[in-house]
DNA sequence: AGTGGTGATGTAAAGGTTTACATAGGCGGT
DNA sequence: ACCGCCTATGTAAACCTTTACATCACCACT
């Protein structure tokens, strides 16, 4: 009973006085074996406490039921709810979740790359276009993928990310109809498709508003803190001053309250400002930033719906899955100031 | 060379014209097979680009090369810093980590037991105490294994923590030392390790200072924000004020702060509140949260190790490993109010 | 020259599973 | 009574490694 070394299918055969094909068979197309051995089976089954080893039955079937999720920073806590989501959809259907990080170093991007050729993982997650792989080559021996946020090998794989030009589509609206009409966009690098995309968002918003090119303000930087902060200082050097700031994530929109509040203004009084991601620490910056939730966790669950169909080859591979985001309302935006008004 | 089907050792063994026993050996024992065969073998792995086939490995070697990683909720931001130790340290080992999380759910945890029988994991990594698996019984069919935070079956697994009492003392000794001798200790549940560790950490602290028990406040909660902002409520009432707070978590810190505030107070002139564990927020909270922080890459790095030695049992495993916390001096603490002095 | 030892390599079994193929029994149709 | 078919089960190969054991050649020593 308590045997030191776990039941193997020949200690259930054995108990149910059948072949070890048979156990086989009752556990994955019991449809193929008459009811009265099932229950034989069933029985020598919970007797023995029998688990199914995972290793031998991948080297039978040549995969393996692990999915390795590879990110540039596993301690970014963005990740940590997408992680969730991939979780609980891989464990209900039988895999299991692998993590790696690169920390974009090559080197340990090769040696994932090795993981995956000895066959560990039957399917890849893989975070924002990283992979610094030897692009086409690799491609062909990558096992079935799937991205987060961003295609990954210009669309060879397909991912899951959020409709970034919806999401800042609402914050534009959401000023415009607060009766702002200058509102400055604080990008991060023109070469990243999120920035491109809520850029497209804010020029829309102000198109169907009306709002002429010269109202429009755009700074680019690289998405930290301090570039929100220079942001800021670069505006007020030429004095034109918008009377709202949309920001391309929520750091920089941090950097642009510390920028405002250091020069001695009010948030929202004075300025209005927005972010987008909603990273945990929005609810905590003074006043709380009104941003765009990233719905992570089911970003996660999303991804992994897509490879689980795509290890099952049940359809053909849709490219892109875009998830809706939502508008978090909280203290950072009000109507603009009469004191800047002419 | 681009095969559909990666290469096994028997690919290797033909072109370098020896036997699959002799491919085995050069990889793993080299010094047990002749240099000049050494070098053949060598090059035909770089011709067919051989790498070992982990199940197969695994299946013959009687265990995987994978470490499960349980935590209550992998969501918690405190997590992902943890899991990069963890990772970076069985990575350079060879060892995978594989992630799961019970959400304090047995059924969740049962399958994860499963998951250990199947042989997929050599070892185990346990968040604070979880585990509602049948106690004893289990225990003997666990792997190896190792607890973060807290002991695991009362000891019956070794753990990494921090010490608790030494962080404590610290931000006692720092409040002490800014002239505050009223301090009330703001915990979470009596029943936790970590509130009974920080609460002795507080008493040694006061008794090294000689301030009598009659100026000790303690207040119990359940460690979240409401929980801190209660007990400040209750400590109105009683109208017995500390100048400073001194709370058990960052969480509770923030829920003092938020409660101090909305009556209108002004921290840190008015009071001093501190935190314990430096979760990501409390840089961002007003005023930044001066707290004690802990080491979380190096306590997944250290698990790793430990748990690694206990796997190649190259030693008896310690039951108890405490990392050294730090202060993190930010701008919640100040000398007390004259205000509050008679 | 014979013995024993050493070092390098090969042979083959074992690890636990899945599944193609073989076998066997039962049944309905002629 | 025979044939063919279908269903239920068993046999054995294959998946890819690692490693105990066997083999063999060579050398040193007596």
């Amino acid at each position: 009973m308590s045997d030191s070394t776990p039941a193997t299918i020949e200690d259930v055969a054995r108990i149910a006085e059948v072949s070890i094909a048979t156990v086989s068979r009752a556990i994955h197309t019991p449809e193929k074996v008459a009811k009265s051995t099932r229950l034989k089976v069933n029985q020598a089954i919970a007797i023995t406490g029998y688990t199914t080893n995972a290793m031998a039955r991948s080297l039978r079937l040549g995969r393996s039921n692990m999915i390795l999720v590879v990110a540039p920073d596993i301690g970014d806590p963005n990740f940590s709810s997408i992680l969730v989501g991939l979780e609980n959809e891989a464990r209900s259907h039988g895999y299991g979740v692998l993590i790696g990080h690169t920390q974009n170093d090559a080197q340990r991007a090769l040696e994932y790359l090795k993981f995956l050729n000895s066959n560990q993982a039957a399917g890849l997650i893989l975070f924002t276009g990283i992979l610094p792989f030897g692009h086409e080559t690799m491609t062909a021996r990558l096992p079935p993928s799937v991205g987060i946020f961003e295609p990954v090998f210009n669309g060879g794989i397909p991912y899951v990310g959020v409709d970034d030009m919806e999401g800042a589509r609402k914050v534009v609206d959401l000023l415009i109809a607060e009766g702002h009409r200058k509102i400055a966009f604080i990008g991060d690098s023109r070469t990243r498709l999120a920035y491109m995309r809520r850029r497209a968002g804010y020029d829309a918003g102000l198109d169907a508003a009306g709002v002429p090119a010269e109202l429009r303000l755009v700074q680019e930087g690289d998405g930290t803190l301090e570039s929100g902060r220079a942001a800021v200082e670069r505006l007020f050097v030429r004095d034109t001053l918008p009377t709202a700031f949309m920001c391309v994530n929520d750091q920089t929109a941090l950097g642009v309250m510390i920028g405002l509040k250091t020069r001695g203004y009010d948030i929202p009084r004075d300025f209005s400002v927005t972010g987008f991601d909603d990273v945990p620490q929005a609810t905590f910056m003074t006043p709380a930033l009104t941003t765009i939730r990233q719905p992570r966790t089911l970003i996660g669950k999303h991804a992994m719906t897509l490879l689980l169909e795509l290890l099952s080859d049940r359809r053909p591979a849709e490219t892109e899955i875009l998830l809706r985001p939502d508008l978090v309302v909280r203290n950072s935006v009000s109507a603009p100031s009469p004191r800047w008004m002419r």
